[in-house]
DNA sequence: TTTTCCATGTAACTCGTTACATGATTTC
DNA sequence: GAAATCATGTAACGAGTTACATGGAAAA
């Protein structure tokens, strides 16, 4: 549900059409949603079916006419229950790359050790990215914020292992069992 | 791939069925990933098909035959290149909570806080499930620890939030802008 | 004998993505 | 007159989930 209260929540601000809201999204929002256009516009009309939303034609020159949105009242008391709901609530985070981690023991040291600063690179060059984002205004700043927290430790964890894995000493993690 | 990955990871240990697969990542692997049974035997499928595994009946006692399912050299090979490529790569987490928190500003305050606060506990009880987790042997461990890791910071973050909007002193971030 | 566990699936559905189609308008 | 940008979609697909169907075997 937070792609509809992303919608509604800018729908609030102002009344706009399709193709705002998604070039709103992809130049401000990136950092925190991935939402393509074609998912944007069928959300709209989910939404406008929902009563959430209500739809007019609007004119400007002679170009044709868009599809502008306005949340309606009905909208209004979703957004409010969604953003409550988002607030309150903790989304359990899977790491995809955990898989790989939980088969090391089956690649040499040294590669694995290769591997995995290949990833810390990875992780360097996104944190990068984060930090040079300029700074915000409002709570943009504070999203912004999080990802760094994240980023940090996430390469913070990776050293820890890397560094495991340069010293076996304390018997070293086999293929013993993973049960 | 991380599905894949992990289910060539378990066969290439030992042969196989179905059911056991299942079992065994519902009690060991829950941490990490969330697999289903049908998308297992759905994807056990497809990997026979392409020759990753190849499946052969087995009979114990007078139980029906079951699928149990062998690791080819093709799956090896594959194996090996999952693993690789799982391991050097790092996948960008996203946070839908923060789209709430984006909206931050339309609540008062102190509701704000107390929202925050419930998501809080509702980390501190994942935390907590996490750390009572009895030690596993060998890789699982270090998946742990990168959980724990991570809902650690999570927490760490969500603090600093809770205490900027305890003291809005320096200027509180209003709904001024989030372009 | 009824419940629980073993064992394997199918069918329908949801959600979201990619690739494509369309056309008008402004800018070079 | 060509290219970029504004503007809105559709169609096909893919991945994964839920709910359901089936049936034998073991345990209560």
């Amino acid at each position: 549900m937070e792609r509809e209260l992303l919608l509604l929540g800018l729908l609030r601000q102002s009344n706009m059409h399709g193709y705002q809201l998604n070039e709103f999204i992809e130049q401000n929002m990136s950092v925190c949603i991935d939402l393509k256009k074609p998912t944007a516009y069928a959300l709209l009309d989910k939404m406008a079916q929902q009563g959430w939303i209500r739809e007019f034609q609007t004119q400007s020159g002679n170009r044709p006419p868009r599809r502008t949105y306005q949340i309606t009242e009905q909208g209004e008391q979703q957004f409010q229950r969604l953003l409550r709901e988002n607030l309150a609530a903790h989304d359990t985070v899977r790491f995809p790359g955990d898989i790989g981690v939980a088969f090391l023991s089956e690649l040499p040291a040294a590669e694995a050790i290769l591997l995995l600063k290949q990833r810390r690179d990875a992780l360097q060059t996104d944190l990068e990215a984060a930090r040079a984002v300029p700074p915000h205004g409002g709570s943009l700043q504070l999203i912004i914020e999080h990802r760094l927290y994240h980023l940090e430790t996430e390469i913070r964890w990776l050293d820890s292992l890397i560094d495991k894995l340069n010293r076996p000493s304390t018997e070293s993690f086999g293929s013993s069992q993973m049960k």
